[in-house]
DNA sequence: CTGATTGCAAACACTTTGCAGCAGA
DNA sequence: TCTGCTGCAAAGTGTTTGCAATCAG
């Protein structure tokens, strides 16, 4: 049995491609949510908003830290996490739990978002997105009497290149 | 958008219904996978593995380090860690990751483990079994090259009783 | 015998929180 | 002006690790 959470050490170096967000009117969602909560849009909620849509595929809070440090912006890192929560809130991100390290985030496009296939030998990930597991996730729901929200799939796996296959 | 790693702080505390595992016959396959790694077969690892066998389905680290307590047992939490992670290696527990606090194991039984819908609002937890779900799963993984080994799939949403539908 | 295991406590890493000064609306 | 926000540093928490004594094979 492979033991994911020690090979996962390189996750946030791996990326899949995805197409830019756009700003505006993510952002004009966001206002909007942080309107309705009494709560104020900052030069620092929009930094990370930015940030955060121009990355590609999964970050970690500190992946965004430090890209905004890179770019000579400052945000400090409660202010990121406290960010990243308002952003989760406002359905703008998703949350992941990979291992017991930390959590990774992902932008919602168009109201969906991907799964993950994780090499159990490389670490390596590979971001998917498949209709029929949406289909099923709400069959499922509806057995169940359940409203779905959101889901997270990882599969565990080897890939092609690996060699203990 | 919930924030279901909110509500989750209740979560070891609901479990499903699971017939337990018998111990002997996954005793043996604990016992081979020791041998095959020349790791040694101790009366703490023993009672671990009795521990977690008899628990209905999902529990934490420190869940079976106090069973363990209860039971006039004693076992260091490092044991404790130590040993879940080689009943992962062995294939008997899978490990999940629902939140950021703290990861969740749960015995594999006739090869198959479960998968959960969490209540965003209540924290509540539900285990299903879908062989549906296994079966996209390999079609997923026979599209991209991989050969699976476990999944984890986590729907949030809300359950029938909550308030906020 | 010899190398793996155990318990303890310290170390770790990510995340959260209290607080004083700052700044949107 | 009135709240909420920010940065900093301290606190929190689940998990890992170094080490000396102990034990399984």
């Amino acid at each position: 049995m492979a033991r994911p959470e020690r090979v996962l050490t390189n996750l946030p170096k791996v990326r899949a491609k995805r197409e830019a967000a756009p700003f505006e009117p993510v952002c004009a969602v966001f206002r909007r949510h942080l309107h309705e909560q009494k709560l104020k849009f900052t030069p620092e909620r929009a930094m990370i908003l930015d940030s955060a849509l121009r990355t590609e595929g999964l970050f970690s809070a500190d992946d965004l830290a430090a890209t905004l440090r890179e770019a000579g912006h400052r945000a400090s890192r409660a202010t990121v996490y406290r960010t990243l929560t308002h952003l989760h809130d406002a359905g703008i991100l998703k949350q992941v739990f990979f291992d017991n390290k930390q959590s990774y985030f992902e932008v919602i496009v168009g109201g969906t978002s991907n799964d993950y296939l994780i090499c159990a030998e490389t670490g390596k990930v590979i971001e998917f997105s498949s209709e029929k597991l949406r289909a099923l996730r709400d069959e499922i729901c509806r057995q169940h009497g359940f409203d779905p929200i959101s889901h997270q799939m990882v599969i565990y796996g080897l890939s092609p290149g690996s060699t203990r296959r």
